[in-house]
Parts: structure tokens; sequence; C-alpha cells
DNA sequence: CTGTTAGCGCCTTCAA
DNA sequence: TTGAAGGCGCTAACAG
């Protein structure tokens, strides 16, 4: 593999001229950048990121921690994985992928001490997250896909769940519901504090609060069955229950199919909306759902960019955004039954 | 951040001792490895990737090519990324998430040349894959998560569609049908010659005439309503169908919905087994699916493995594995229909 | 506008 | 059993 003094020598020039063309960082002639520049094609030569990185202490490594046990893993969680390596990659950095656990930082502490990435993005955020605490004391910067309890001065980027919960309460109290359901993330998801699950549980209290709509909480294993038991537990706790909002991707056809073998319609006897479901999930189901969802194309190019800023400019002003979420009415919301 | 020299000071040794204890290639008394190690552990010491890599010309990190626009975006996917990555976490290996189009061969010898990565994993492997090409011309390692058409000479493990294949189409021969449909791909990825596309096709083939079976073939759309459409197609070309082999996750349940909508219930009047389908995405659906997958983690341990065994050993023999698929009965598979 | 040179942090040969 | 020293490929002063 060609290295820049093979360039220098074919090109005849120093090392260094090489080095100020390929970086820029110094006014080059037109004659010797041409020749420079033949060279490195004749070579095939591209500079050697290790030793770039050695010296001029930029990586161009961003990690992405996703912890693969604890996270939700559904196609949610795919959209957001695969937007930010795609955006990073157009900026010109590369991904490192690290699944270790939420509760493994010695894990991470060893990952960031062998000085190989340069800052990290942090998904599937929890209220209290250890990863954040390490990050902090290390002092690498990082920004988070999602937010812990306390983020003053911390960078993220999430979707705005008070919003979120406003829109599809709304949506469902135009349609004439007064009594819904919420289903949640599973018991034990919750419990961990998973900041997602926690706030919009909270969101949807408060914006259900604010209409006079009555809402029954349940939480929910991933799963199609236990989707199916949801709704029977729903109609125990409130055989009135019109609707349901559900932020499970899993579960929600099973509440359909639950509906279903109650003998109602969908959604003519029961409506169903899912929160922050990718709409290749919404499109799967029969019929297809009704969602109120921020995109995360948008959500990981916002992340991306705002740590690899943070790298540049370690001191600026913190950057907190919230995403609003779009309701897209497919088939499963309607007017409420008689 | 401390340095080796940092810990040789304070352990009061040269660097070069630290450096053997480190790597253990050199025997140190009992006493001064006791030293270096008390004197890492107060600093927090840890050798720095990138010079350790610049050097010993091993970064440990390999890539993991997943186009994500060409490529199924479907939780399957998501189970091989995530695999893949903690079974290189796991042997002490970086993964690199490289999402970039497998026909973008520049993009690829770019990273390459840059020496960042010692090797690649590659995934959703077409036919014809301009990345192995790449990759053979500039002799790096690299092993493959499925297999082009020409496999001598290359590593790669997969999953065995014909024995896959043969197993679906016994269940459904046992069951009693004899006149089946398979619905795969849309017909854009099948003319890509993504190969698992490709190879279930052509195996079904050959195992339904080897029974004697009838099979019609369909391609469709990666949605809910393409795969109604699908199965209201298969009525026309033979409305005496009792049964449906499925490549395709998010069709699946659409299929399911049509024939509802045909009058007919699931799996009392037609049956349906899916290929190669997450046993997450097969329980989403109602009633759970019947599928025939093998297991990603153990197809992505393998990959990993094989080419990180690829990287000491670049002369040894190729290794060609493929995984056999299991046969898992849930809900979408009875007795044909009279 | 261009060249010389001192490291970045580590591994490893050579010497003791 | 240990040390000294060169160099991996590159960047960025410093010096013309």
């Amino acid at each position: 593999m060609a290295t820049i003094s093979d360039v220098a020598r074919l090109a005849g020039v120093s090392i260094s001229t090489v080095s100020y063309a390929v970086t820029g960082t110094r006014p080059i002639s037109e004659k010797t950048r041409k020749r420079i520049e033949t060279a490195m094609n004749d070579l095939g030569y591209a500079p050697n990121a290790l030793a770039r990185g050695l010296k001029s202490k930029r990586s161009r490594i961003i990690a992405l921690s996703f912890p693969s046990q604890t996270a939700n893993i559904d196609l949610t969680g795919l959209e957001y994985i695969l937007a930010a390596s795609n955006h990073a990659q157009e900026l010109d950095y590369h991904l490192l992928l690290w699944t270790t656990e939420v509760d493994a930082p010695a894990d991470l502490r060893k990952l960031i001490n062998q000085n190989l990435v340069e800052g990290v993005l942090v998904l599937q955020v929890k209220l209290q997250d250890q990863r954040i605490k390490v990050l902090q004391e290390i002092g690498i910067p990082f920004a988070m896909i999602g937010r812990t309890a306390k983020v003053e001065g911390l960078d993220f980027v999430g979707t705005d769940y008070d919003q979120c919960a406003r829109v599809a309460v709304k949506h469902l109290f135009d349609l004439g519901h007064r009594r819904i359901g919420f289903v949640n993330q599973p018991q034990e998801i919750v419990d961990t504090g998973l900041g997602v699950a926690v706030r919009v549980q909270a969101a949807l209290t408060r914006a259900t609060k604010k209409v006079g709509m009555s809402v029954k909480t349940l939480f929910c294993e991933n799963s199609h069955e236990a989707g199916k038991e949801a709704f029977r537990n729903l109609m125990e706790l409130d055989p009135n229950i019109t609707a349901v909002i559900c932020l499970n991707e899993q579960c929600a056809p099973g509440i359909m199919a639950g509906a279903l073998d109650h003998g109602w319609r969908i959604p003519a006897d029961f409506s169903v909306v899912s929160i922050l479901m990718a709409s290749q999930v919404a499109q799967m189901s029969t019929p297809a759902m009704t969602t109120v969802s921020a995109s995360a194309e948008e959500i990981c190019r916002s992340g991306v960019e705002m740590l690899i800023r943070r790298l540049d400019e370690v001191t600026s002003a913190p950057v907190q955004q919230l995403v609003p979420g779009e309701l897209v009415v497919r088939g499963t919301s309607g007017p409420a039954r008689l």
C-alpha cells in the first residue's frame, strides 16, 4: 500500500508538500498540486487513517452505543442505526457499532481509553444512564438520541413526546373517543427507566387529562400473544374503552387480533394508534396502522451533526432539540363506536 | 490520557518492559509485573489503539458491509448486524458499520485504502457482487454471510437453502398439500441477483419437483398491501392452491389478510410457511407464523470467527459452511383443505 | 511557495 | 530478566 513518501518521491516534492496538498492547510502552486494528484492516482494512495489519527488526535471515528440486550429490538431501532451510519459516512466519519450493555460501564471505559473514538452517539437512553456518567467523567464528547432525566448542559436530539401525545390524543378525541387505553413497553423495560417508555406514558397522562379523557395504562411484553392478552386485560379494566394508543411495535398487531377475537372490527368498533412506529412496520399490519412518529432519518442526522460539531467546538453551548411527530392516518383509527 | 511512558515512569521500568508486560510476548519477573500492573491501574492506562495499530499493522477493526438501500430492511437484518457486533466484541475486535451501496466500489476501495480495517464481513451478498471483486483485487481478507455465484476459494457461511426448501416442502407435503405458491422478494431485488432470493426460488423448484408438487411463483413488494395482492394473483394463477411458502417478512401478513378476505381461515383453509424469518417477526402475525430458518446468531458467530482466523492465517484453505434451517411449526400451517 | 524535522504512542530488534 | 533506540505514516511547527 502506497504511503505519503511514495507519493512525494513520484511527484518529486517533499513529504510535507504532499501532506499540505492532501489536507489543504497551505497554498500549493497549481503545477505541483497537479503532479501530486496524478502521483496519488497512479499509486492509488489514501492517507493511512491510523497514522493520521495518531498524529492529529482526530481518528474520525465515532461510536454508536446501541445496547443490544436491553434495547427494543424492532425495526425502528434498525432505522436509527442505519440512518446514523449513513449520515456519519456522508460527513466522512466512520461509525463503530458498540452493542455492549448499559450496565457495563467498565467496557465502555475501556473502549474510550483506547483513544480510538472521538465521540459517542448514545442510543436507547435511559433516564438514569450509567453510560452518561462514564462519558462525562472521562470527558469525551457525546450526544444522545433521546435524553436522560437531567439534561442540563448535555447535547441531545429526541422526539417531542408531549407533542406526539397531544396529537395522538387530539386525533382520537376529534373522532369521538373519550375512554382509551395505553399499552406501553414491558414492565421490566419501563422499570429500567428507558426514557421513551417513561416519558410517553407521562405525556399521555397529561394530554388525556387536559381534554378530559380517561386512560387505562398497561405494560405489555414484546409479542403478539402478549398483545392479545393486553386487549383482554384492558376490557376487564374498562369495557367501554373505544381506542388504544400503543408504544410497542410487536404487540400492536396482537391488540388488533384481540379486538377481532372479541368480535370487534377495526376501525369500526375499535381504534389503534401507534406512537413512534416506523412506517415500514405500520404498513405490515392489517389494516395498516395509524401512527404518530418523528422521522428517524431527521433525528439521527441531527444527532450525528451535533456530535461532530461538538468535536470541534468543545465549549460551545449545548444543543438540545425536540423533533415533533407527525400524524399519519392509515386504517386503524376511526370514529368511536356508540 | 496516560501513555506507556507514564506507566513506565511510575513503575520505575523502561517503556519496553511495560510493552512486553502488556503484550505478554516476553517473560517478566513477578515483581516488576506487579509494579507495572498497579501503575496501569492507578493511571487507568489502556494502550492507544491508533499507535498500536500503526506499529503492529493490526487495527483489530473489522468492517461490516451492510448496504442499507438495496438491503432487505427487516428484523432479520437487524438480528444479523447485532449478532455480528456482539461476537466481534467478544473476540476483542471493533466492528465498523459500513452502509454504502453495493454498486459504489470506489467508496469501498477508499475505505480499505485507509488501512483502518483488517478485514471485511460482507452481508446481503448478491450472486454477482461488486464488493467481492474489489476485496479480491485489493487482497484484503474477507468473509461472506451468504455467497456469490462463484465461491471457489472464498470463505463464507450461509443458510442451507436447499435443505430449508426440502424441509418446508416436506412439511406441507406431509400435511397433504400438493399445489402451492411461492412468494419471493420484489422483482427488482431478485433481478439484482440477491443471493438468497435467487437461490431459495431455485431450491424450491427442485424440492417441489422432487415430490411432484405444483408451485406457482410470484414476486412481491415489501408491504402488506402487496401481500394481499399477491394472494389474489395466486388465486388467479391457480385457485386450487392450498398453501404458500414466503420469503418476504413484510408481505407475509398481507398474504394472510388476503386469504381472510377471500373467506378462508388460517390454517384450516390455507397454510403459510415463511422461510428465513426471525422468530420475533414470526410471533408478530396472527396466528404466529410457521417458519423454516437458521439461527442468525450461529451464522454470524461463525462468520466473524472465520474472518478473524483468516487475518492470522492468510493462506489456509477456504472455509465454507452451510447451516441447516429448523422447522418451527406455529399457527399458520395445517392439513390441506379438500 | 516549498522543505526539514520533531514527534504522536507503541512494538520489537538488538544489546546488555 | 531488562533497556535503548529505530521507525510505523503522518501532521504541523519552523525555516527558508
